[in-house]
DNA sequence: TCGTCGGGCGAACACCGTTCGTTGCTCGAA
DNA sequence: TTCGAGCAACGAACGGTGTTCGCCCGACGA
């Protein structure tokens, strides 16, 4: 069977000024779907249904979805700027630099469910832990020290995040606003905990405000505090 | 179509000297199959299918599959041990109870995936909230720190378990033993980093062997520890 | 003895990531 | 200019997932 050739008449099947498929628009693509309905949305399918294809069509660009969205985390924490030592501020640079990976990945949703998989290693990455090592170096940590502290500081900011994203996930997936959620969800719990026989749970009854209290900034805050005051003992 | 009576010589269908379906049972298998193939293998049909039947008929005992995992990791949680709070002993019990909890989560592989997604509430969840925080109060801290510190500390218990159990299911997934996974993952990775451009990369550069040495006991432990001093420093 | 209630469960739904094999375009060599 | 090779694109399918629908049937209360 002959294909038979374009009638002149007719302009050519126009349906692509799209850009042709790229690693690039791939990742672009993904990251909005993941922006602006969560990870659990960010599927193969998806995306190439966005970008008008099937999804056979991505393995071209990507090795399967791992590397997908370690593409997409690299791209977003590139997006933290990372300072330049200045010793004499001590560790106090460390809390400015938790600070920013922290707003920019809580930016970007729930992106924080990726990089605690495997160690990352892009460029962007790189460059991060290499600011945030040289800072502690500088401020007079042993190395195997500031080698460590590196490691752990890095999972204390993705675990927080990570948390707060599984939390964002939980109210976008039942529809409702924020104030409904905590209404239906936390209320019941601090019922429960109210209704706790006092002598089983002394120390939890006594301080329900105490533990129900406080934003996930405010944790976040003093969770990093307490990291630092713990890394300020091991300076020489 | 009249079902024909069972003819009277033949034993009735002894494929049955299984237990009723109940929660427990269904617990428990899961967590046999959690144990022995990790999260993953962990799935609604292969639990049916290894109680000898089909999958609907679990959702006459569980709302859904979260709320199956939530009581598997409730299961866990109550292996752990809590002492009775030891006032002369600070917060060295805290110590403690972090290793019971690290030991425990580890002895079943990646039941830590779970509890990030959402505030335990089972009852030996509760349980060993009330000891930690107990201890807490005991040791002197002002009960607003008391709580939050509770919160921070199993944030970092579970979430150095949760990367872990991600690092072991690779290695499962991969098939190899921890040995050549080692010399295949980690070794092209310390590789990488030693090629870096001393240049642009100079703490890192010169600090490869200190971020690559230390087990994960050994990371967990100095985590632990700063945690620990971080503390310390605010009790009155 | 009859009626109803509810666990058991086969089948199906709507997804998922990934692979296979074909199509058809582009570009370099002859 | 023509041919051929290589490769991006992609339709279809595979083997999985969690969950729901609706029927069957046995036990138990009236």
């Amino acid at each position: 069977m002959e294909a038979v050739p374009l009638p002149p008449w007719r302009t050519p099947p126009k349906h692509a000024p799209r850009r042709p498929l790229s690693q690039e628009l791939i990742v672009e693509k993904g990251l909005g779907i993941l922006d602006a309905e969560g990870l659990d949305a960010v599927s193969m399918r998806r995306i190439a249904q966005e970008l008008g294809t099937g999804p056979a069509s991505l393995y071209a660009h990507v090795a399967n979805k791992e590397e997908l969205l370690e593409l997409i985390f690299e791209q977003v924490i590139g997006e933290v700027e990372v300072p330049a030592p200045e010793p004499e501020r001590g560790l106090d640079q460390l809390r400015e630099i938790a600070w920013r990976m922290y707003r920019v990945l809580h930016a970007h949703a729930d992106i924080a469910r990726v990089p605690m998989a495997n160690i990352p290693r892009g460029p962007n990455a790189l460059r991060l832990a290499e600011g945030m090592l040289a800072i502690m170096l500088a401020a007079g940590l042993p190395p195997q020290v500031a080698a460590w502290a590196l490691d752990r500081l890095y999972l204390y900011v993705m675990s927080d995040v990570y948390e707060g994203s599984l939390y964002a996930a939980k109210l976008r997936a039942s529809g409702k606003d924020q104030s409904a959620f905590f209404e239906e969800i936390l209320r019941p719990l601090q019922a429960y905990y109210l209704s706790l026989p006092g002598e089983s749970f002394p120390a939890i009854s006594a301080n329900i405000d105490s533990l129900m209290t406080g934003s996930g900034d405010e944790r976040f805050e003093f969770g990093l505090e307490i990291f630092l005051r713990g890394l300020e003992t091991y300076r020489s």
